[in-house]
DNA sequence: GCGACATTGTTTTTT
DNA sequence: ACAATGTCGC
């Protein structure tokens, strides 16, 4: 008894030990739900790992009954990996993963009660938007009129929202019923190829649960804790299935911080922090304010900026650490002008004996890194760019995935289509939609409607010579992978299917990258470890093509060298760089045009600056262009309004020594401690609705010049964009 | 079926 | 500007 107390006391200790009073506060709660409001940098995976080990360690919970969720794949395996260095064992039976991984494991053990097919494969996003487009297609609808990625976005919404098509009423809108129909038809057609999409996952796995009282009687049972990470950005679906799991007795403990909140454009909901204290009963609220990353001069910034947004739940950042350094803002003349001052901070941090790979470049837009590439490039700068392309997203991957879901899953029409000329072997367009049709008319999938066709003798010599020896590829891969183990079922594949053959003629670099990768795939599958616990009753071939669909993988290889790290402000969030560079600050870029139009999403773009000053550990250096190319014209845009809103006293102004271009630029109204004096008074505004006697109605885009050289940019309604001297134009202002 | 031209769309990204 | 599609003629 003494040993057992006295061994507690030390499990204890090195759980409590490292945190401060409020995180201990989050921690050692009893079991009632609790929301941690975790500010930047204020250790909130810490307090996640360690509530899991206080569970466990003091609380005598068992590992098996613990579920934690997070939202990346990245987030999930640091996770894991942190209890395990903590607890010092493995966490075995632990459910910890992301809300999609989740679902997964759950939807492939009760795949009968979802009424999925058992070898269900999971279509991602590129493939979810080719499925919709052949539906469209299919439905014969004018591809113009009903653009793909639309109903692409359609149909995740109102998956998001829970709502199936059957389920959904046009309300005499005849838009409203073709979305549906087309909802309609690409649900059958997952149906029956056996596909499920990211949505579909989550929303199944709730159905599931919902409609199964016994399984989620059992669930309930089986979880007696479930932990939640980046609270904020859960949307609909995934909020209704946690507060599904939890009930009212399971204690869920949500981590999140509303002020960093940036995925609302994908259906994240910030109002479900808001919630948490209305749907569970008797929650407790802790606050995580104390910041162990930033110097107390970046932290006033980013409390001076943030306080601008209306209804938050409030935090203010603290230290007790070192005011540091000023920020500094840079003006420049232009883009050029931008990234040649951030190479040249860059090699005289290096000179003083700093790393690159403690630099961040951050923008707001993924078309804005170049000309830092270009720039770095002609200054001998390694660098490396994250986000892009990722490995199971390449083409050649992609295609030779789909041989071998082919072999998995005859029915998976989605590959069937992929590869059914990838490499060319003579099935044309023609060819194709006899199949489709025949496809139809049969309810059948395409290979089996092409076999039918085939006995038929209704294709022309040609055709039906090469979609018999389609068919009879397929036929072949399947029967001689299935002794192999994976890696070899790969490298099979990849020589039968006359891909690596086909990439291998290409010329250029990109020929022998695709080659590349498509070894690099079999070095993957043997790398693949299969996971009884996660993976159930899966093949290994099944689970391996869901670990791709799932895992996309890294976007560009591991860089060894000391490099400059460039990204966006949505992928920086949860990194932190000693020294950070928020470039573009711009009126129209940062925030983003398209974030000016409607009003709430001013505040998530002023999250996303939050986000990024909060990057920064020792420096943050904040540039913005006066003059900037952008597709193909250059704008004259102000200093971005969240500039204006950082004190002054916090920012050290680097002005360019050469005077000023001639361009004036055109103002919107700002905040009082509006930084930047502009002096004339312009007769319009960005944003301006604008009568033309010939071009008709239009918007005002941008504007340049004053006096009588005063031009502004109009996109009209019916006539396109056009320059316009204000001195002539006559234009008719329609509102403000 | 393939290469040459035209058209289009350009915020952010995970799963 | 520019890349990534889509269309058209051979």
């Amino acid at each position: 008894m003494f040993v057992k107390l006295f061994q507690m006391d030390a499990d204890i200790t090195s759980i409590i030990e490292p945190l401060n009073e409020a995180q201990r506060e989050a921690v050692t709660t009893a079991s009632v739900p609790v929301l941690v409001l975790a500010g930047a940098g204020s250790g909130k995976t810490r307090v996640l790992v360690h509530r899991i080990a206080w569970l466990i360690q003091v609380e005598g919970v068992s590992p098996l009954s613990i579920l934690a969720v997070t939202f990346t794949n990245k987030a999930a395996n640091e996770m894991r990996g942190r209890i395990e260095d903590l607890l010092g064992i493995p966490a075995q039976g632990m459910w910890v993963g992301t809300f999609h991984g989740l679902a997964h494991r759950l939807l492939r053990m009760h795949w009968q009660e979802a009424k999925l097919q058992q070898n269900f494969q999971i279509l991602d996003s590129q493939d979810q938007l080719a499925l919709v487009k052949r539906i469209i297609k299919g439905l014969e609808l004018d591809e113009s009129r009903w653009p793909h990625k639309q109903a692409q976005w359609f149909i995740n919404a109102r998956k998001d929202e829970g709502v199936r098509p059957q389920n959904m009423d046009d309300g005499g809108d005849p838009v409203q019923r073709q979305l549906i129909r087309i909802y309609s038809a690409y649900h059958a057609a997952c149906e029956r190829g056996g596909l499920v999409d990211f949505g579909e996952l989550l929303l199944r796995a709730l159905e599931v649960l919902r409609d199964n009282k016994a399984l989620l009687a059992h669930y309930r049972e089986r979880f007696r804790h479930i932990l939640v990470d980046e609270f904020q950005d859960t949307n609909t679906l995934q909020y209704s299935w946690l507060r599904l799991l939890a009930g009212d007795k399971i204690p869920v403990f949500a981590v999140g911080d509303d002020d960093q909140s940036i995925y609302g454009w994908r259906g994240a909901k910030i109002e479900h922090i808001q919630r948490f204290n209305k749907d569970f009963s008797e929650t407790q609220m802790v606050r995580l304010e104390q910041n162990y990353r930033s110097t107390g001069t970046i932290l006033s910034a980013a409390n001076a900026l943030i306080a601008n947004n209306e209804g938050r739940l409030g935090k203010n950042l603290w230290t007790d650490g070192q005011e540091g350094e000023l920020l500094q803002l840079y003006t420049a003349f232009n883009e050029q002008d931008e990234a040649r001052f951030v190479g040249e901070r860059v090699r005289t941090w290096v000179e003083q004996g700093g790393r690159r790979d403690d630099i961040a470049v951050l923008y707001r837009s993924n078309a804005q890194s170049r000309v830092f590439e270009e720039n770095f490039i002609a200054m001998g700068i390694p660098y490396r760019v994250y986000g892009g392309l990722r490995f199971f997203e390449r083409a050649e991957i992609k295609n030779a995935l789909a041989y071998l879901r082919l072999t998995a899953n005859p029915a998976d029409d989605a590959s069937f289509e992929r590869v059914v000329n990838q490499p060319p072997r003579g099935i044309g367009a023609r060819t194709m939609e006899l199949v489709r049709e025949q496809a139809q008319v049969d309810d059948s999938s395409l290979q089996q409607a092409a076999q039918q066709l085939l006995a038929q003798k209704r294709f022309t010599a040609r055709a039906g010579n090469a979609v018999a020896g389609f068919l009879q590829l397929l036929q072949k891969l399947s029967e001689e992978i299935k002794s192999l183990p994976l890696h070899e079922a790969v490298e099979h594949i990849n020589s039968q299917s006359g891909l690596l053959e086909h990439y291998g003629k290409e010329k250029g670099e990109k020929g022998q990258s695709r080659v590349d990768n498509l070894h690099e795939l079999i070095s993957a599958a043997r790398g693949f470890h299969f996971d009884e616990a996660i993976h159930g009753e899966m093949s290994p071939l099944d689970a391996f093509l869901a670990h791709a669909a799932l895992e996309a993988g890294e976007g560009q290889g591991e860089a060894w060298e000391d490099c400059v790290q460039m990204m966006t402000l949505h992928s920086a969030k949860g990194l932190e760089f000693p020294l950070v560079f928020l470039t573009g600050m711009e009126e129209g870029l940062f925030p983003h045009q398209m974030s000016l139009e409607e009003p709430g999403r001013l505040e998530e773009e002023r999250r996303l600056c939050y986000v990024g000053i909060t990057r920064a550990r020792q420096q943050l250096i904040l540039t913005c262009a006066e003059r900037r190319r952008l597709h193909g014209t250059d704008r004259y845009n102000l200093p971005s309004q969240f500039v204006g809103e950082l004190p002054n006293e916090l920012i050290q102004e680097i002005r360019p020594q050469i005077p000023r271009s001639v361009g004036r630029f055109m103002h919107k109204p700002q905040p009082s401690h509006q930084r930047f004096a502009v002096e004339d008074d312009f007769p319009l505004q960005l944003g301006d609705r604008v009568a033309h006697q010939k071009f008709g109605e239009g918007v005002v885009t941008s504007c340049e010049g004053n006096g009588s050289h005063a031009r502004v940019e109009v996109q009209f309604d019916q006539s396109g964009n056009k320059w316009l001297v204000l001195a002539y134009a006559n234009l008719e202002r329609l509102s403000a």
